[in-house]
DNA sequence: CAGTATCCTTCCAGATACTG
DNA sequence: CAGTATCTGGAAGGATACTG
């Protein structure tokens, strides 16, 4: 009897449009839900976790709009194991923004003066920027691992067969490690600084074969494609 | 001096995150703001086209949010050859967009209940689910176009060389020939009913080769993929 | 920890009137 | 025709205090 300023089902603003963005966006087009799905795209996270990784969200709105994607089938909560709380991750049906989301983070780089000094960070956004860049069509023929230890969030890129996966962990035998912090790392993918230019400023620090640093770069589209001489 | 309340630059709600989708949603997540972008995606539009194809928008919004992108340079708005009014169109970083909207579009489509009976449409969003529902995959080995007739609207996929292009317009020699209504064609989209059943229902006609009917609807997802045998 | 309840501010829809 | 400006009720968002 408590939700029914907000959150009763159906009543919500529509944009009414027989058309599939506008039904994607009476889902998740509201302010903060796509954020929301962010932080899940990373992985399962508790409601404290989410109110911390998003910083300003105010705990009514992430209440409600958690609420809101779990009716619709987005998130799904979970009790935990040792029966306090609950977890809050994507279903199947919400891991299908995946690509779509990824492309919009691409394009929201590439936004001409996207930051301000102030704006808050959090190292999984690293993780996401990583996946963001991945160029398909990039895939170097060498099957080799990238690790990034940005800030505390550890993880890797692997590439087999042509084939690439992200994954959370450190990597078992990386041909490249590089350690650098959230804010340098978002730099270099909204390209404001290149890798290079980072090491050279102590930014970042990197371990391993310099030419898997090369075929690393024109992965995540940092360098000409193929090929290309250095101008 | 009038429009300090709603537009100022810069000073309006940001989520303030260092984070590519945060300053993707910063341009382009208020109400709205992606389907003038959806519709200029189609092709450019006058200010009253717009206001038409986006029913429910109201006009003060919808100059606001022009004013918007254009500041941010998603769209450019050039004046008419025949020196009356201008015309609205995005720019290459808008364009930039076509991907991931389409991604969501898609997504939307595969939402439970997406539509309701009272929904608008207008035949251009046909064009748009197509587009959106295309397989990458699944291109046909065959050189082939297929033609389209949404309500007004006449439009057509071209498969040449396993690459994919969708244009205005009809095709010259069509292997395909589809012509329905905006509705039935996002039904068709949104999985409600099957190309098959359409035709048997006369909501679709359809001319040429039965063959290439298969293909089309294995391009777009219709079907399970490849040499997958009916169950 | 995981949310509710409350209060206040801002934004949005719709109507309408106005300008070049 | 192609917009811009203004107004108003209502809905959504934000901050914070509070509760099981």
């Amino acid at each position: 009897m408590a939700n029914e300023s907000g959150a009763r089902a159906g009543e919500r603003r529509r944009y009414g449009q027989y058309c599939g963005l506008a039904a994607c966006l009476d889902v998740i087009g509201e302010r903060w839900t796509l954020l929301i799905v962010r932080e899940l795209l990373v992985g399962p996270q508790r409601y404290n976790e989410l109110l911390h990784n998003l910083p300003g969200i105010g705990t009514n709105l992430l209440a409600e709009r958690l609420r809101w994607l779990t009716r619709q089938g987005v998130v799904r909560q979970h009790p935990r194991s040792n029966g306090k709380g609950h977890i809050y991750e994507l279903t199947a049906f919400g891991e299908g923004l995946r690509e779509p989301i990824l492309g919009l983070a691409r394009w929201g780089l590439s936004v001409p003066h996207p930051f301000s000094a102030e704006d808050e960070i959090r190292p999984q956004w690293g993780v996401l920027a990583v996946e963001a860049l991945i160029r398909r069509d990039q895939i170097p023929e060498v099957d080799e691992s990238y690790e990034f230890l940005v800030d505390d969030q550890l993880f890797h890129i692997v590439v087999k067969d042509r084939r690439i996966a992200v994954n959370q962990a450190g990597a078992e035998h990386a041909a490249l490690r590089v350690s650098t912090d959230a804010k340098t790392f978002v730099d270099i993918g909204s390209g404001r600084i290149s890798p290079f230019e980072a090491v050279a400023t102590r930014r970042l620090s990197l371990e391993g074969d310099p030419e898997a640093l090369t075929r690393c770069s024109r992965l995540l589209g940092l360098l000409p494609a193929e090929s290309a001489r250095a101008s």
